[in-house]
DNA sequence: ACCATATATATGGTTAGTCGTATATTCTCG
DNA sequence: CGAGAATATACGACTAACCATATATATGGT
């Protein structure tokens, strides 16, 4: 898998591309409704995000029954991981995105809760 | 000095911006008639993505005599810094920003060449 | 087979980004 | 002060990005 910088970079420099990305980074697998639940954004513009994503290579998707589920992309090239993880550690103090996190913890009924098995 | 995420990837999703931070970040500063002579980009199209990176604060410049230096913001963020880090270091193995180099370094007359004192 | 839920895509409008060309500004030197 | 070099900006055109709304597709349950 082969990414340009500036696609790549260009996918990051969209609001809510970042937020996707970050909760993803911190959470693993999530599905499209934890997605719009967790932003409060509305679910074509979730989905058209995450095809983007997907369509460079940065997420992969499952689906599962229902739902589909969406990850950062296991082989994503490692400077790209790292610029990740750097943003992502930054965005750590950052209120929308600590906000994020805690709106995604509440969520009731989330699909694979019963992960737990 | 506070950057936005997206608003600090959205100059790096610019080639032209990309191979220009690069050439700071390995060169330090340079202005604008080496860096229209490194990647042979006419020169307004130069000082407009500086202009632009100056704005955001991630360039900084100097005027000296009739050339004007730019370079890294001193200040940058460590994260945007260590993004732009994580960046070059991958761009190295890069055919255009190799060349980049090569090219600034094989420029003849180059202003402030005397540097060397 | 039908309905509800989850997700994806298509459409049309609006804004933002990029570009080349032309022109303005600022400096240096004589 | 005038000429030339270095750099900046203005302009109009073109393209790409984003959005909300509406609609399509796929799945599971009854």
């Amino acid at each position: 898998m082969d990414i340009q910088f500036n696609q790549f970079f260009q996918l990051l420099s969209d609001k809510t591309r970042l937020r996707i990305v970050s909760l993803m980074q911190q959470q693993g697998e999530l599905c499209v409704c934890e997605l719009v639940h967790a932003l409060g954004v509305i679910q074509p513009k979730i989905s058209r995000h995450l095809a983007v994503l997907r369509d460079v290579g940065v997420v992969i998707d499952r689906r599962q029954g229902q739902w589909i589920y969406y990850r950062l992309h296991p082989d994503l090239p490692d400077w790209a991981r790292r610029v990740i993880d750097v943003t992502v550690g930054e965005a750590a103090n950052r209120k929308t995105y600590i906000n994020d996190l805690l709106v995604l913890a509440e969520m009731p009924d989330r699909p694979g809760e019963s992960r737990c098995a």
